[in-house]
RNA sequence: GGAGGGUUGGCCGAGCGGACGAAGGCAACGGUCUUGAAAACCGUCGGGCGCCUCGCGCGUCCCGUGGGUUCGAAUCCCACACCCUCCGCCA
């Protein structure tokens, strides 16, 4: 959520901002108009409850005989306070609706564009040449047993896959390979809940823009997470920090479910898109001044990671028609995926700024009883699936074997999978 | 799944229809005293929203959440959430 003054404050560079995200001025113009009615009416319900209270208070002291008189005047007080507010909650109820869908304000250096129109920063990391025909990563790993996409399909429909033998220990190791390089920089390991309720994932931005992206738990309401941002960021949710606990550094490590709804047809082949992945999450609660470069250390955290397992990559800067709703900017890490000859997206890392803390309500006591939002910045350290993908793509040998990059190797225990 | 008991400010805890935003204590902060510290004493000490003469101002709302009763609710009623204890089941 924005600032509700933003509106009222600043209105054209507002709406000049949100512009390059596609909204619309008439609806902020609708927006603004109905947040001064919402101030009268909150205005003219103080008055009339103030009215109503001192009313009331001066029954409390009047002698017995006096009260019948009173009490009829203050009952017609009463109703004047109950028609205000039905119309002011009415009015709050379509305010508070109508705000909660206007996107975070994009960061002024995120580019132009829609989809497809990010700009590379830089690459690194060497791309691999091969001469004998490559494979792609469903041909490597099911050649090896390590995945079971058929079964997958068979128990749970597409989309879904079986990693085992070498697949399953390969995704402990890189998990605890990525794990350990957050804790060297003071990310925090957390294994949070998947199940959360509808709160949390309002107050992460995905409700209510992204329901049709949620599973949801038919009897008890709950939702299933997509990523382990919306646990983590609900760790401090209405809570007043004190300045000296930032910053807070998590890395949640966590499966995901994406219904994928729209993508029907989009990359059905292999364990690129699922239903259900495990991720390790970065994620940073800072003060509003650190929250740039918070980003840019995130972002270097996720890049030590694909430098670590030797991939090639590059480090798209999102333009502002890709943005979630909660972030004001984004970088991802697009790894080279030889199987496809593309640059495949592997990490997002995104500053959210306070949208996210203001739903939640996670502030920070500054000075004289000042309190302020936090900032709060996500990235993906490791999403293990695509992670393997390009692994195994990047490293694989002309028998079908992988050669594993030594950062991994004390925590794969090999040097070499796939070897039969 | 069954049976009970709880939820009050940073923490502990009183209040059980009338000036209660809430006693008291602890913690924290400022001060007095002291060579310094401790102790003692004095003072300050929740948050949201709105208004404005922008003042360390005014109003209003908040005692788990949402409804209800009442002129008036932390206090009475209903529903829900969460926590705890015991029994059952279970990785």
């Amino acid at each position: 959520m924005i600032d509700v003054r933003l509106l009222r404050d600043d209105f054209d560079a507002t709406a000049t901002a949100l512009a390059r995200r596609g909204v619309d001025r008439a609806r902020l113009e609708e927006l603004r108009e109905l947040d001064e009615r919402r101030r009268s009416l909150v205005a003219a319900v103080d008055e009339a409850r103030a009215d109503q209270g001192a009313a009331s208070r001066a029954i409390g002291q009047a002698s017995p005989d006096r009260r019948g008189a009173m009490i009829q005047a203050a009952q017609e007080l009463k109703d004047r306070v109950a028609t205000l507010e039905s119309e002011r909650d009415e009015v709050v109820a379509a305010h508070t609706a109508a705000f909660a869908a206007v996107p975070n304000l994009p960061h002024a250096d995120a580019p132009d564009g829609v989809e497809g129109d990010g700009v590379v920063l830089r690459t690194f990391g060497e791309a691999p040449t091969f001469e004998d025909g490559v494979r792609d990563h469903v041909e490597l790993l099911e050649a090896a047993d390590a995945l079971d996409l058929a079964r997958g399909a068979k128990v749970s429909g597409s989309r879904f896959a079986y990693l085992k033998g070498e697949g399953a220990l390969l995704e402990f190791a890189l998990v605890r390979y990525a794990i350990e390089i957050a804790m060297a920089h003071g990310h925090v390991p957390v294994i949070p809940p998947v199940l959360v309720r509808e709160e949390a994932m309002y107050g992460t931005g995905f409700l209510p823009t992204d329901e049709q992206q949620l599973f949801a738990t038919r009897d008890d309401g709950f939702y299933l997470v997509g990523t382990s941002e919306v646990p983590l960021a609900g760790l401090h949710m209405d809570e007043l920090l004190e300045a000296d606990d930032l910053p807070l550094r998590y890395a949640g490590y966590s499966p995901c479910f994406r219904r994928e709804a729209g993508a029907h047809g989009k990359d059905t082949r292999g364990i690129l898109r699922v239903h259900q992945f495990e991720k390790v999450e970065l994620f940073s609660f800072v003060a509003a001044e650190h929250s740039a470069a918070e980003h840019e250390r995130l972002l270097a955290i996720e890049e030590e990671v694909f430098t670590g397992l030797g991939i090639h990559a590059r480090i798209v800067d999102i333009p502002v028609g890709d943005l979630g709703a909660s972030a004001a900017r984004k970088y991802d890490i697009e790894a080279w995926l030889p199987g496809q000859q593309a640059y495949r997206e592997v990490t997002s890392c995104s500053n959210t700024t306070d949208y996210q803390a203001r739903r939640l309500r996670t502030r920070v006591r500054v000075g004289d009883g000042d309190n302020v939002l936090v900032h709060t910045l996500n990235g993906t350290a490791l999403a293990v699936q695509r992670a393997m993908i390009a692994l195994v793509e990047q490293h694989q040998r002309p028998d079908g074997s992988v050669v594993v990059p030594e950062a991994l190797q004390p925590h794969l225990g090999r040097e070499v999978l796939f070897a039969g």
